[in-house]
Order: C-alpha cells, then sequence, then structure tokens
DNA sequence: CCGTCGTGCTTCGAAGTTGAAGCAATTACG
DNA sequence: CGTAATTGCTTCAACTTCGAAGCACGACGG
C-alpha cells in the first residue's frame, strides 16, 4: 500500500502513470456524458438548463430566501452570470427578487409556488437518469469508495489557496450544500 | 425503450440514498473545479481553451490526419462548434485543413510543428494541476478504484442507446428564455 | 455629519456553444 | 447511368457565460 506520494519529477514535471491518466480521462468522459444527458432530461421534462435547476434545487432546499452572492455560491464563477440566470427564472415566475429589509443593496431571492412544483416535476426525471448512467453498473462498494474519493479530493481542492490574488473578498460561509454545486 | 424496473416509490422515480447523493454531489463539484483549474492554466500558459487543448491532444497523439468528425468524437457534442475551434487554430497556425484525396466533401486536419511545440509547453503544467488537485490526496489504490469504477461508468453510458433511437417527436418547443409554467 | 472605502448587484461587450438550415460530394438502388 | 437518400462540413441566429466597469448602499474614521 503506498501512501498519497506525491514527489515531485525528475524532470521537473509530475508524469502521470497510466494507471492515472486511464482514471482521469474515464472521469472527465464519464462526467461529461452524464452532464450531457442530465442536460437533455433537464431541458425536455422541464424546460431548464442545468444551472437552473441547481438554483431551484439550492432555493428549494434552504430554509428561507438567499441572497444572490449565497445562490451563486457553487453554482456560476460570475455574479453576473447568476443575474442573468436569476432574470430568465424570475420572468419565468419560478423565482421572486425583492430587496433585503436589512441591506438594502442586497437582493432577496426566493422560490415561488410555480418554481417549487417545477422543481418536483423534474426531479424524478433527474434521480432517474443518475441513477440510470451513473449508479446502474455499480455496486453499494463502488458506490461508498467513490463518494469517499471524490469527497477527500473535493475537500482537497476546496483547500488549495487561489492561484492568483482573489479579486474580492470571498465570503467564508460555507453552507452545507444539500444540493448539487458545480463549482466553488 | 424502458429500461430496468426497480420501482422503489409510487412515483416512479429511483430515490437515491444518502450515500449515492453525497458521491454524485462530490463528484460533480470535484470535476467542475478541476475543470475550472486546468482552463485557467491553460489559458495562463499557452492562451488555449480546454476544449483546443484536447483537440491538439489528440492530433498530436494520432498517427496521421484526422476527419473533422474523428476530431470531434468525445470533444464536443456539435460538428459547429468543431468547425468554429478549428477555425482558431488554424488562424492561430496550430493546425492545417486540407481536402482528403478519398473524400472530397472530407476535411483532414493536422496539426503543425508550432502545435506541436505549444502542446508540449502546456502539457506539464496539464499534468502538474491534474496531479496536484486531483491525484495528491489519493492513494495508488484509490486510483486503481476510481479507474474502475469510472471505466465501468463510462463504458455503460457507451453503451446506453441513444434516447432520440425510435420515439416520434413529443413536443418540439426549444424555448429557453420564456419557460412555460405549464400545469400539466 | 462627511468623505472614503468596501460590499452587493447589475449592465455591457466579447467569446464560445448549440441546433437548424444549407451546400457539396458520395453511396444506394433501380 | 440517374435519381434519391446519406454523409461531412460550414454558415447562421439565438443563447449563455465571463470579466470589467459602474451604480447604490453600508460601515468607519475624522
Amino acid at each position: 500500500m503506498s501512501g498519497p506520494h506525491h514527489d515531485t519529477g525528475p524532470d521537473g514535471g509530475q508524469a502521470l502513470g497510466p494507471q492515472q491518466l486511464g482514471a482521469y480521462f474515464a472521469l472527465m468522459e464519464a462526467v461529461s456524458m452524464l452532464q450531457h444527458q442530465v442536460e437533455q432530461q433537464l431541458r425536455t421534462e422541464g424546460d431548464i438548463s442545468y444551472v437552473q435547476f441547481q438554483l431551484l434545487a439550492r432555493l428549494a432546499t434552504a430554509d428561507g430566501p438567499l441572497t444572490m452572492t449565497q445562490l451563486a455560491d457553487g453554482v456560476v464563477y460570475s455574479r453576473s452570470g447568476l443575474t442573468y440566470q436569476a432574470g430568465l427564472l424570475e420572468k419565468a415566475g419560478l423565482i421572486t427578487r425583492g430587496p433585503s429589509p436589512d441591506d438594502e443593496r442586497a437582493t432577496l431571492v426566493a422560490i415561488t409556488e410555480d418554481g417549487q412544483a417545477l422543481f418536483g416535476r423534474v426531479l424524478p426525471g433527474h434521480t432517474e437518469v443518475t441513477h440510470r448512467l451513473l449508479f446502474e453498473p455499480l455496486t453499494d462498494d463502488d458506490v461508498h469508495h467513490l463518494g469517499d474519493i471524490m469527497t477527500r479530493v473535493r475537500d482537497h481542492m476546496r483547500a488549495q489557496p487561489p492561484r492568483s490574488a482573489a479579486p474580492r473578498k470571498r465570503r467564508p460561509s460555507p453552507v452545507s450544500s444539500p444540493l448539487p454545486s458545480a463549482q466553488a
């Protein structure tokens, strides 16, 4: 058993072994395919994108309204992207945006009944696709391993310091993600 | 085509257990973060996108020139996307496009020396990022498991018949902005 | 109070992706 | 051969995303 060795290679770079290359490629391709299929399903059944689904999911499982910043965390990389998507969702009547009583510069976002209804309508299909494509060929043991491995990787990545200076101060309030968060 | 009938609930959906949910979320978030970091590195060191890197990689490791279709396979989901990217790469002098002697409608794409040089220049950084973010917290055993699991998942997905095989079109309403609040 | 800085969100322009439509070459089939 | 269906690629319009710049509010320090 070897530990998590990460020696710097003799050539200055880190060479990836065949085992690692295979894992890397399979991982990226499989996730890419899964994402694509999930998008198809969400578009077909609910006419929403994966990003919009994630936003609805966050709002549906949150206790109350969220600010734009809280909502964006882990779903999109830019605030402007969230502004755009929130505009679409609001226009569709799935969410509402209103000023915060405390901070008038903040915008509180809440899910509407239509939004919850839509979320409930597409969730089974989402689950079905995920199950059929991802979990069907896996044993319980595999799932356990996968979760353990990817959780460790994710936490490791989160702990990595940003390569460049933070353009703006980050909000260190990591909310327990009850729903899919694509990235931080 | 109806899949496996493992009906576990009255709503016809497959419920995902906590173990599966955790694995799913960690998987998606970790890959998303990894992709983002890789894009940053490629943009910084070589001024190319991840897609462009993948295309160069395919050409660099292929025996000879590839057709557009062969090149697109597994990298982009639309042919037009490849046309666009190939245009950029050709303009940058990294690849060449020419007609095929056999099929005159086909376009053969080959990598130039500049393209190979650029690929060789950014590859170490790519490897380094992948190693640092993905493999550093993993043991050799983990990598083996991950590769095994994801390879099975990928092959399983590849074997899945396209959803558009037989069924007729149901509702071709490609509305993206105005989300229909259709009360089913 | 008042000026300054930091924070929350939006607007704007640039770049990339997709699906549908279109064109040219090839193959299938009488 | 001759016509029709198919294949390979490109063009085009619509949509999405991001980063930089901008606006408005809130927190401090004088």
